[in-house]
RNA sequence: UCCGCGUUAGCUCAAUGGUAGAGCAUUCGGCUGUUAACCGAAGGGUUGUAGGUUCAAGUCCUACACGCGGAGCCA
C-alpha cells in the first residue's frame, strides 16, 4: 500500500492510490480530483484523452467523500498541494458519497457537532487531533524516558477525592453506588511510595454544570506523582514537561500548525524558566490592573487571564490560601494560611493548564483535614495507610490534556481537542 | 442555577410591519491548469412551537422548547 505521504520516493513512477475525494474542479475537459488518504492531499489531474470516456464521465460524477482508488504517474509540481501532482489513467469508485453534508463553505457549530464523526475529516479538525496524538506520545516520552512508571488508576471509584456533588454516579450490583473518577492522584501517591515516580494518563469525568469553552464533561489527564519531591521539585519537573511538549509538536508537526494558522512565535518562547509568583504577588498584579479582588478568594477566568497576559510564556502562580484549595495539600511551615500549591496558567488566555502540589505527608495533620472537610474518614483509610507506612514528602501534578492541545493549536473552544466531545448538554454522536 | 444573545432553503446568512432572497451544496449545460475555481440555468420554504396585537407579522408582545456565549466550579 502506497500513501500520499511517501510519495516523494515515487516520483516518475505509475502508482495506485485510495483514499477519498477531498474536493473536485473542472475545466472542460480536465478534471483536478483531490485525493485525501490520512496522510496527506493528492491533486490528480484526468486529462480528457488519457482516460477511457467511462472514466472521464466517473470523474464528473463523484460526490465529495466519495472513496475511490486511482491509478497514475506520479510527478513533482509546485502548484499542487503538497508539492507532488497525479496524472492519472485509471479510477475505480470503491463507495459512493452523495450529498455530503460538510461542504467547503462555512458551518455553524451546531451542524459540525451534530456531525462530528464527519467533522474529523475536514482539514482544521484533522490537524488538530495529529498534534494531540503527538502531545500525548510527547507526554509518554517524557516520563518514560525520566524512569517513571506508568500507574494508571482506576475509572471506578467507591468515593469522591473531593465531595460527591460533581461526580457521575453508578449503580454498583450490591454496593449501592459507585462513581466515574474525577481524578486518579490519591491512587498515584500509593504508586509514587511503591516506585518512587509514577504517571496515571487517562480519562476523568467531572459532573460540573459548567458551560464554557473551557470544560468537557469527559477530559483526560495526566497526573505524575513523585516521592521525595518537594514543591520546587514539583515546578522544576511541570516547567520541564510543558517545554518538551511545546518545543517536540513545533519541530515535529509544522505542517499541522501551518494549516492550522498558528502563530508559532507564541510558542517558540515557551522555554525554561517560566515566571514563578506567589498567590501574593499574583493578587498585586490584579490590583495594578484595575481589578477589584479580594485576598483569600480563587482566580477567575478573568483575573488567570489578566494575570497570565503579563508574560510571554506560562506563568507558575505558587503558595495559594489553604482555604481554596484540597485537604490534601500540605501547609506552607512559614505560613500556615497558605498551601503548598502551584497552578500552571497558559499564556494567551488558555487559563489553568496544571493545577499541583506538595501532599500532606503527616497522619495526624492529614486527618484533621479531611475531617475539617467533612469527608468521610472510613473511605480514606487506605490512603492514610500511605502516610502510616513510611511517610515521605512527596508532590504531584495534574495536566489537562485538552487544555494543552486547545492552547498548542491556538483553537477557541475545547470540543475540537478531542475525537468525540462530551459536553453538559450533549453525548452524542 | 443565574445573566446575555440567537432560531428564516441541506448549510451559512439577508429581508423599514406590506410579493421571503443571495452564496455554497444538488441537478443540467459551458470551459485543457483549477487552487473554497469560474460562467449560465433549474429545483429547493408551514420563517423553532403555541398563543396574542394588527387591514397586514419572518419582523411587535407573551409563554415554552432548543442552541450559543459567559459567571460560579474546575483541568
Amino acid at each position: 500500500m502506497i500513501y500520499i505521504k511517501d510519495l516523494k520516493n515515487h516520483v516518475g513512477e505509475t502508482v495506485t492510490l485510495k483514499g477519498w475525494l477531498f474536493n473536485k474542479r473542472s475545466s472542460g475537459k480536465v478534471k483536478f480530483l483531490i485525493l485525501r488518504d490520512g496522510t496527506g492531499y493528492l491533486q490528480c489531474v484526468v486529462f480528457k484523452g488519457n482516460v477511457t470516456p467511462e472514466v472521464f464521465e466517473l470523474a464528473d460524477h463523484m460526490g465529495q467523500e466519495t472513496s475511490f482508488e486511482i491509478t497514475g504517474k506520479i510527478k513533482e509540481e509546485p502548484r499542487a498541494i503538497g508539492g507532488y501532482e497525479m496524472d492519472a489513467v485509471d479510477l475505480q469508485v470503491i463507495g459512493k458519497s452523495e450529498n455530503y453534508p460538510i461542504t467547503p463553505k462555512e458551518h455553524g457549530v451546531e451542524f459540525l457537532i451534530d456531525h462530528r464523526h464527519l467533522w474529523v475529516r475536514s482539514r482544521k479538525q484533522y490537524a488538530v487531533l495529529k498534534i494531540r496524538h503527538r502531545i500525548v506520545k510527547a507526554i509518554r516520552d517524557f516520563f518514560d524516558e525520566r524512569d517513571f512508571t506508568l500507574f494508571d488508576g482506576p475509572i471506578i471509584t467507591p468515593n469522591a477525592s473531593e465531595g460527591t456533588s460533581t461526580l457521575f454516579e453508578t449503580p454498583y450490583f450490591d454496593l449501592g453506588k459507585a462513581y466515574l473518577t474525577q481524578s486518579s492522584q490519591l491512587y498515584a501517591e500509593a504508586g509514587a511510595m511503591a516506585f518512587g515516580k509514577v504517571y496515571t494518563f487517562g480519562p476523568t469525568f467531572r459532573a460540573e454544570k459548567s458551560k464554557t469553552r473551557r470544560h468537557l464533561t469527559e477530559f483526560w489527564m495526566v497526573e505524575p506523582e513523585m516521592a521525595f519531591y518537594d514543591l520546587d521539585d514539583d515546578m522544576d519537573l511541570a516547567e520541564e514537561f510543558l517545554e518538551y511538549i511545546v518545543q517536540t509538536v513545533l519541530e515535529d508537526r509544522k505542517e499541522e500548525l501551518k494549516i492550522l494558522e498558528r502563530d508559532t512565535t507564541k510558542l517558540e518562547s515557551v522555554v525554561r524558566p517560566f515566571p514563578r509568583i506567589s498567590y501574593d504577588d499574583a493578587v498585586k498584579i490584579l490590583h495594578e490592573n484595575g481589578r477589584d479582588f479580594e485576598w483569600g478568594d480563587d482566580f477567575g477566568a478573568p483575573d488567570e487571564a489578566t494575570i497570565s497576559n503579563q508574560f510571554d510564556r506560562p506563568v507558575m502562580v505558587h503558595r495559594y490560601p489553604a482555604e481554596v484549595k484540597a485537604f490534601y495539600m500540605k501547609r506552607d511551615p512559614e505560613n500556615p494560611k497558605l498551601a503548598l500549591a502551584v497552578d500552571v496558567l497558559a499564556p494567551e488566555g488558555y487559563g489553568e493548564i496544571i493545577g499541583g502540589s506538595q501532599r500532606e505527608d503527616d497522619y495526624d495533620t492529614l486527618v484533621d483535614r479531611i475531617k475539617e472537610h467533612d469527608l468521610p474518614l472510613d473511605f480514606f483509610q487506605w490512603y492514610l495507610d500511605l502516610r502510616r507506612y513510611g511517610s515521605v514528602p512527596h508532590s504531584g501534578f495534574g495536566l489537562g490534556l485538552e487544555r494543552t492541545v486547545a492552547w498548542i493549536c491556538g483553537i477557541e473552544h475545547l470540543r475540537e481537542a478531542i475525537p468525540f466531545p462530551r459536553l453538559i448538554y450533549r453525548n452524542t454522536p
